[in-house]
DNA sequence: GGACAGTACATGCACGTGCATTCAATGCAA
DNA sequence: TTGCATTGAATGCACGTGCATGTACTGTCC
């Protein structure tokens, strides 16, 4: 037969639909809103974030390569996604001095304003999509 | 300042970050070798999973205004979804009597072959990225 | 009966993504 | 120094997705 899953198996992948179930509604609700009202997909918010957070950490500068593993794009998505964010203003790449390859982002006046502004948005949908419903072993899946 | 967030927002935040991370591993890795092996996106073998579900619960045929709450996609996406699974003969698109806007959908044997075959891959993958770091309350947050 | 809103699905279109490739710069070895 | 493999990033291309729209059918109200 070999048509059922052992309890491990199952366990798994009800754990997998709650979390696919999460993913999706968080992402296309975040999407909308952010797309909506500030002009940024959920990944140039990510990217702004740790621009963001780069910058508390003291270097105004963030390397792009040091930034691909914390948000999850292939190098040719986050090029791109640069690009988009350096003609909307909102950052400004640099040649980097000491590896000329490489590609310094620096956040603009205009790029923290609008992760600032959008923040707040950020972390009220977190809130509804991921706060309801916490219990990742149930199949609750509203959707 | 209004640049920290309170602990409740980092919380949902690190949980956010956790879920993403999550959820590019396993998808990535997912399409990847689905894809490989068996010529099947990860989608397509979720809505596979769907209409065995569906059979082994009896009916031999889904609407597809029934599967599409199930599977995280937009009604077109759905749509294009099962036409290439119809092109590749895993799925059968039938016109509804009872409503004959509707469509159903039945799994042919070669469907039900390729989904028996892609499931042990599928359960492994799931086993590898959501098995490692068990702990979603926690921003383990390795990445 | 006919007109009209609503539903189920398909399709045109724009766009973001990943893969493969390309180009520039670096590091290393001869 | 020259030559070559490697790395960082940009680009051509194919493809999957969502939004808006179109088409076919259903149900209701007149």
């Amino acid at each position: 037969m070999a048509e059922l899953d052992s309890p491990a198996e199952a366990g798994l992948v009800a754990q997998w639909r709650e979390l696919l179930a999460r993913h999706a509604s968080a992402s296309c609700m975040l999407d909308r809103e952010l797309g909506e009202r500030y002009g940024l997909g959920m990944s140039e918010f990510e990217v702004l974030e740790r621009l963001v957070e780069a910058c508390q950490g003291g270097g105004d500068a963030v390397r792009v390569n040091e930034l691909a593993p914390t948000v999850h794009l292939s190098q040719s998505a986050l090029s791109r996604l640069i690009a988009r964010l350096e003609k909307a203003g909102l950052v400004v790449r640099a040649m980097c001095e000491s590896d000329r390859r490489g590609v310094q982002l620096t956040l603009t006046e205009a790029g923290r304003d609008r992760y600032v502004q959008a923040r707040p948005l950020h972390r009220e949908v977190l809130a509804l999509t991921l706060g309801d419903g916490i219990d990742p072993a149930r199949g609750a899946s509203s959707d």
